[in-house]
DNA sequence: GTCCAGGCATGCA
DNA sequence: TGCATGCATGGA
């Protein structure tokens, strides 16, 4: 990958395996959206990105400093996910899955972030979803741009009622976020002390929060925590778990989630 | 009107 | 341990 500075942009040349409209908005993460020229912006770790295809090129606009700091680990752009992809292709499903729809990357979110909008998610379709969270961070969020809002820390929410979440959209899962707030912005719950967990640490803390079960955990931390090996089960992945009644095959050992992707995608458009 | 969506807590066996 | 049920909301 070759990074340049043109201005206030930054270019990227030899990016592999990324499709934006895949990537951004194929349900891992709620706030990308697509402009009129056919670029994506969107708000993550508090900063305003708008990224660009550009033929063979991507550009960025952003700066240096954020570039290091936040996207160039969000798009995990340091890992080779052409080498991941040759293997999970020794699966046939999933194999024809990515000639379909290749460059599904798996975002480096923040781990709050995340588990707030998977507490979001559950029982409910990406939509809603969205308008959710997109109306949780304009009315609580800090305005980083014009009509750009980062997503409202635990303290922020913590001051909210559980009629304020529910004032939001969030239905019976208001309650949840309400405690989790509470317990994030008390330090009850520490989610960097989280993050430096081994996978088997962190899953157990993740699910003995209020609201959290095995599949809003698993999500979180493939999501949000960078354990790419969780494979997260929803209605639409049980449908494909009916293609693998011998469990998961070898090849997806270490990159369960990346293949998961791929297979919650291909489910979507593809079984009803 | 009914069914469904990136499920979970609860009660009960 | 496993299974049944209720839960908010809006689109199909």
């Amino acid at each position: 990958m070759i990074i340049r500075q043109e201005e206030n942009r930054i270019i990227l040349e030899g990016v592999k395996c990324l499709d934006l409209p895949l990537t951004l908005d194929c349900g891992q993460a709620f706030r990308w959206e697509e402009r009129e020229d056919g670029s994506w912006s969107g708000v993550a770790f508090g900063k305003l990105l708008n990224i660009k295809k550009d033929g063979e090129r991507f550009i960025l606009k952003t700066t240096p400093e954020d570039f290091d700091a936040v996207w160039r680990g969000y798009f995990d752009l340091d890992r080779d996910y052409a080498a991941i992809c040759e293997r999970l292709k020794r699966d046939p499903l999933v194999s024809s899955t990515i000639d379909e729809y290749y460059g599904i990357r798996i975002l480096n979110q923040e781990p709050w972030e995340a588990l707030v909008s998977f507490i979001i998610s559950q029982q409910n379709n990406i939509k809603r979803i969205k308008g959710i969270i997109n109306r949780l961070c304009r009315a609580y969020g800090a305005e980083v741009a014009d009509g750009w809002y980062s997503f409202p820390d635990a303290e922020t929410l913590s001051a909210l009622s559980v009629e304020d979440f529910e004032a939001l959209g969030a239905g019976y899962r208001s309650k949840y976020l309400k405690r989790l707030a509470d317990s994030v912005s008390q330090g009850i719950i520490d989610l960097e002390k989280i993050k430096k967990m081994n996978l088997a640490e962190a899953r157990a803390a993740l699910l003995g929060i209020y609201g959290v079960g095995i599949k809003v955990a698993d999500c979180a931390l493939l999501f949000g925590f960078r354990f790419l090996e969780c494979f997260p089960v929803d209605v639409w992945m049980k449908r494909v778990l009916e293609f693998y009644p011998n469990g998961l095959p070898e090849c997806f050992k270490g990159y369960e989630g990346v293949a998961q992707q791929y297979l919650f995608h291909w489910a979507r458009n593809n079984l009803k």
